[in-house]
DNA sequence: ATTTATGCAAATCCTTTGCAAATCT
DNA sequence: AGATTTGCAAAGGATTTGCATAAAT
């Protein structure tokens, strides 16, 4: 998965902080402690999060660079304007994920294990924009999640599935 | 949009209240009055909506039969589970369409006006069980929403844009 | 007669907001 | 200094839950 992100990675100038201060300072916004200490965490890793667990990740890392919820909560809104982020509802929560430097792709989703697997598809991403063409409709993006069950979830016991959600 | 329906409805011989009814009996459970209303008022139109939405339609229909808010919480539930409806996640709120006898679909939505506008492609779930395959992942559905601003919305005024949600 | 369902009020979960104190430029 | 941010506590919106009462089998 991360090889493939090496291969196929769009071309970066910026690292995401240096891309994130030009957007503050574009927007006459602020250089903070806190937002430098979200951002280097974010990008640290490319996994998936959510707010709360970014959160507790920070805090836990270092104590002394503790960052409050409200302020993640505004920084990741800040970093999905950025389109260092991009943001994507599963059940009741959001969860976020590297946009910058990353290429399109969508998920497969494990009902059993809430786990994420990204794939990429060029066919998708045309399917959706002959059908835009054929409404009229100009389209910003899309966000396609394949519901199922993993191989790991899918051998163990019976696949006692959750038929809401999503 | 409707026309496709008939056109493509799969085939079905019991009524949304019918279907319903078995599905309620086969789990022990009971055949209510408002069970009753809220499946009828649900399946008089194949538009979109949500429990909020769904709540103050019924009453204003008819006072007489009001339904409350956390029974159509757990109506709704049970009718996904029945197979009658299909649920999805738009922004922070669950919306709600027919499921039972009606083909499957995606959507494009306004992110201006939140309009959902229906569209079929065979292809998507195609790509989707190739995927799957490839990732030894069972699927037992999908959602695929495009993302972008409706011809009507795109004339008017400057398309301020959303940039987050979904 | 039993057992399940309903409605109300209260609780949860996730996210946002008001505001005084702290931090940038 | 002057403006923006932060963190706290509280507010919000959507959905769920406990429980006594009402309705279905």
């Amino acid at each position: 998965m991360s090889e493939t992100f090496e291969l196929e990675a769009v071309e970066v100038n910026l690292s995401p902080l240096e891309r994130f201060e030009e957007f503050l300072q574009s927007r006459g916004k602020r250089v903070t402690q806190q937002r430098r200490i979200i951002v280097e965490h974010v990008f640290a890793g490319h996994e998936h999060f959510d707010a709360d667990a970014l959160v507790s990740q920070v805090q836990q890392q270092d104590p002394h660079r503790r960052v409050s919820r409200p302020t993640v909560y505004r920084t990741l809104s800040e970093l999905v304007e950025a389109g260092l982020l991009r943001k994507m509802t599963l059940g009741s929560r959001s969860v976020y994920e590297h946009d910058y430097g990353y290429p399109q792709h969508d998920h497969l989703y494990c009902q059993q294990c809430e786990k994420l697997i990204e794939f990429h598809s060029d066919e998708v991403r045309e399917i959706c924009e002959a059908v835009a063409r054929q409404h009229q409709f100009r389209v910003s993006g899309h966000r396609l999640i394949v519901l199922g069950t993993c191989p790991d979830c899918a051998r163990p016991r019976r696949p006692k599935r959750r038929l809401d959600l999503v």
